[in-house]
Order: structure tokens, then C-alpha cells, then sequence
DNA sequence: TCTGGGGTCCTAGGACCC
DNA sequence: TCTGGGGTCCTAGGACCC
């Protein structure tokens, strides 16, 4: 039987959830920043016809951004996950097999629906389609095709050409119509055809999809590998990229960031590693899984071109797998403290974790004790009120984020707060 | 002078994705 | 002044073993 994958995915999927709790920002140009509020990482149609474009830095469009009255939001995870878990289970609900592939993403696998029927076929993904935008608020696009890159293709041309009303079945298309679709389409826009890939083709004149998925696959497994190789049969209809319904089990887990201000102490390298190990282990304990390795990393600001650079990514395989607090920041501040150099302006710490094993064991979730028994709480007695005062005020996190704000130079504007009633540092630091 | 061959494991680096 | 933060997979080459 041929295999039939739907994709599904979000539009403009953060600012999709911005404005279900904002509709005044419907139909309004809406973008939403990275982290320390550094670059653009989501826009709506609306802005994208302003110019701006996803990863350009915030200070570059500052301007046009208010000229034009574009609505720019800092990001909120949390929200964002949320909702991603709503709009998942809602479409699980309604096909046999499905891959979360990322947070406003799925493929699904229809192989044997509606005895392969492409009108059903269509008539089922527009139906999960409003489902998700009645239940969840979000709105969709979708594409139906014989692989998984091809389903994506299609999702692609779902968003292009409205005409399409939001489900681009390849079933359905004739001959015509692929090649047409296929020729219109830079090939850059392939899944698995990135920057590096996409400049050699167009040296050697292959611009299109069509160019691609016509060129000679013999050729284009000896010139870029494997991978490529398949993402071309998968072009030419023919499946090779298997459904991983089992997609969420990570097999590393790394939590970085970088500091709003550049910091040369060590204590502040400390600080935000522990901060940070904190969240990779309750990350690591939910998969119920131990490392084996456990690494840091942390460097110099890689724009300030001007200055000597420096950057660490140094790892340690511990004698046995683990999944304790204490043995995982003590193994990490180990690593901080052997190549801290003084002299630099660190401009981005974190830690990872892999080399998984299961972790059988019952594990407690992480809390903020084991946090409190870190050498990094060593001033913990003197600043011990102020911390009640927060825990009452705002709770756990804040502490945390305090505790780490304290003991260094870590200055961020509003990540990991969103649990806090506030997002605003400046009430935190009233306080402590 | 002439200096095997094959297998496995590990690592670093590069490419890709969102 | 201000430039994200996660992930995955593949390959080549070296170390090591017999």
C-alpha cells in the first residue's frame, strides 16, 4: 500500500498565541523576540509584508518597528508549549499515528485512511484543521503527499497560495500541476536543503525543485551524501523517512543562554551554570533517564570582533550514569572553575547533558532544596529574609532567579520568570 | 629496501531542522 | 548600546585490537 503523511503545522505559531489572549492584535503586524529580546524569531503575514524577516537582529528594525506600529512581544515559552500540547492532542485525537516533530508541528501518518480516497483524505485534514482553530484558536495549514518532505512541500505551498484554502493534497494534483508547483519553488525551500546545500546547487544551475528533483540521483549521492540522496527519492515519491511517533525522548539536553550584560566573574559563570543545570536535570528526570556526560560551555561575545575571544565546551563522563542535582553541578562547577580565564567578558553561558541511560529508579522532582544546598548559596544566611519576602511574594522561581541575579552579574529581562506573577525584574529586585 | 587488512569505537566537525 | 536557544544525524579520521 503507498504510504500517505499529512503535515501540520502552525502559523506564525508564537504570535498565533500571543493573540488569542490579545485579539486586538488580529490582523495587525505582530512579531515576537528571542530571549534577551535579541532578534526577531516569529512573525505574522503582516509584518513579513513590512520587510521584517525571522533572525534579524531587534536594534536593526527598532526603528521601522515603530514607524509602522508592529506590535513586538517578548517571548513566552511556557505559553507557547502549552498551547503546542492543546493543538497536539487535538489533531492525536483524529489520525492513527502521528510524530510530534516540534512545537507547532506534526506529521501524521493517514497510510490506509479512507481506503487512500484523496477527496476524503482532504475533506479529514480540513476538518482536524478547524477543530484545531475551534478548540485551540490557532490557525493551520496542511499538506497530504506520498512522503514526509513532500507533505511538507505541500504545507508550503498551503501557506504561498491561499487559493488553496489551507490543505494542498499532492494526490489530488495532476502531473501538471506538480511541475508547475515544483518549478515556481526555490529550491532552498526543500526540508534538508539548507544555506550550505542550497548555495552549491545553484552553482552547479540547479535552482528549482523540479531542477533538483530531475537531477540524476547517482550524482547526487556521490556529490553530497546520503541524506540528500534521500530527501531526492523522497521528492520523486518515494518514501525513506519513516514516522517517529516516539520523537519526544531526547537524546541530549542542553540549556544555554546568553547574559544581557557581558560578566568577567567567575561567580556570575557559576551562577548561571547552576541556574541552568537545575532545569536540564528536571528536564533529564522527567524522560526518566540518567547522563553518563556532563559538559559546560561558555565564551566571549563572538560580534565584539574587536576583542580576543574565548570559549569553552568541556565535558566529563562521570563514573556512572546519574541523575542527582549535587553530583551533576558539582561535576559541572568543576569544569567552570579548570577553565575559567580571567580577562574576558563572558557573553553566553550553559550546560548540556547526554549519553543517556534509563533511569529505573524513582525520582523525585527537583526542587528548590536541592538548589539551596549549592555552594552558590553560601550567602544565603545574609540574604535569607529577603528570600522569604520573595517566596511569599512570588514564589520558588524567583528565589532562584534572585538567588543567581545575586551571586553574579545575570541579567535577563524576563526569561524562565513567566510562572511569577511578575515578569517585571524590577519588582523582583525591589523586593530582595 | 621492503612495513597487512579489517573491524570497532570514539570524537570533532559540519550540515541540517525549528 | 542592542545579534536566540534548542535539537538531530552523518562522515572522516584516529586509536586500538587481532
Amino acid at each position: 500500500m503507498q504510504p500517505v503523511f499529512l503535515h501540520i503545522d502552525g502559523n506564525s505559531f508564537y504570535c498565533s498565541c500571543e493573540r488569542l489572549f490579545r485579539p486586538q492584535l488580529r490582523a495587525k503586524p505582530v512579531v515576537v523576540l528571542s530571549n534577551n529580546d535579541g532578534c526577531i524569531v516569529a512573525l505574522t503575514k503582516e509584518a513579513k509584508a513590512l520587510g521584517l524577516k525571522r533572525g534579524v537582529p531587534f536594534f536593526q528594525v527598532r526603528d521601522l518597528i515603530k514607524e509602522q506600529g508592529v506590535t513586538a512581544l517578548s517571548s513566552n515559552y511556557e505559553l507557547y508549549q502549552s498551547i503546542s500540547g492543546r493543538m497536539q492532542r487535538t489533531i492525536a485525537g483524529m489520525i492513527p499515528k502521528m510524530e510530534s516533530y516540534s512545537i507547532d508541528e506534526i506529521f501524521g501518518d493517514l497510510t490506509g485512511v479512507a481506503d487512500g480516497d484523496p477527496k476524503q483524505l482532504t475533506a479529514l485534514v480540513q476538518s482536524i484543521r478547524s477543530r484545531v482553530r475551534q478548540w485551540v484558536g490557532v490557525p493551520t495549514c496542511a499538506g497530504i503527499a506520498p512522503s514526509k518532505t513532500l507533505a511538507k512541500l505541500c504545507d508550503h505551498y498551503a501557506k504561498t497560495y491561499p487559493t488553496f484554502e489551507g490543505v494542498v493534497n499532492w494526490l489530488e494534483l495532476s502531473d501538471e500541476r506538480r511541475r508547475r508547483a515544483m518549478n515556481l519553488t526555490p529550491v532552498g525551500e526543500v526540508w534538508g536543503i539548507g544555506a550550505k546545500t542550497r548555495e552549491k546547487l545553484l552553482a552547479m544551475g540547479i535552482e528549482t525543485v523540479l531542477d533538483f528533483a530531475q537531477a540524476d540521483a547517482a550524482f547526487v549521492r556521490r556529490r553530497f551524501g546520503v541524506v540528500l540522496e534521500r530527501t531526492h527519492r523522497e521528492l520523486n515519491g518515494i518514501s525513506c523517512i519513516a514516522l517517529e511517533e516516539n520523537h519526544s525522548a531526547r537524546r541530549q539536553i542542553v540549556r544555554t543562554r546568553s547574559f544581557g550584560k557581558a560578566c568577567s566573574q567567575m561567580d556570575a559563570l557559576i551562577a548561571a551554570v547552576s541556574v541552568h543545570m537545575t532545569e536540564a536535570v528536571r528536564m533529564l528526570r522527567l524522560q526518566k533517564c540518567a547522563a553518563h556526560t556532563v559538559g559546560v560551555l561558555f565564551h566571549t561575545d563572538p560580534f565584539d570582533e574587536g576583542r580576543a575571544q574565548y570559549g569553552v565546551f568541556e565535558s566529563t563522563r562521570l563514573d556512572v550514569p546519574c541523575a542527582d542535582l549535587m553530583t551533576l553541578t558539582s561535576a559541572a562547577l568543576e569544569l567552570v572553575r579548570k577553565f575559567y580565564k580571567s580577562g574576558f567578558a563572558y557573553k553566553k553561558a550553559g550546560v548540556f547533558l547526554t549519553d543517556f541511560v534509563e533511569e529505573k529508579r524513582a525520582l523525585a522532582p527537583v526542587s528548590l532544596f536541592d538548589f539551596e544546598r549549592l555552594d552558590v548559596l553560601r550567602k544565603r544566611e545574609r540574604m535569607q529574609s529577603s528570600l522569604d519576602e520573595l517566596d511569599r511574594r512570588f514564589g520558588k522561581r524567583a528565589v532562584m532567579m534572585a538567588s543567581a541575579k545575586l551571586s553574579g552579574e545575570w541579567i535577563m529581562k524576563r526569561d524562565l520568570l513567566s510562572p511569577c506573577p511578575t515578569t517585571n525584574w524590577n519588582d523582583i529586585l525591589k523586593v530582595s
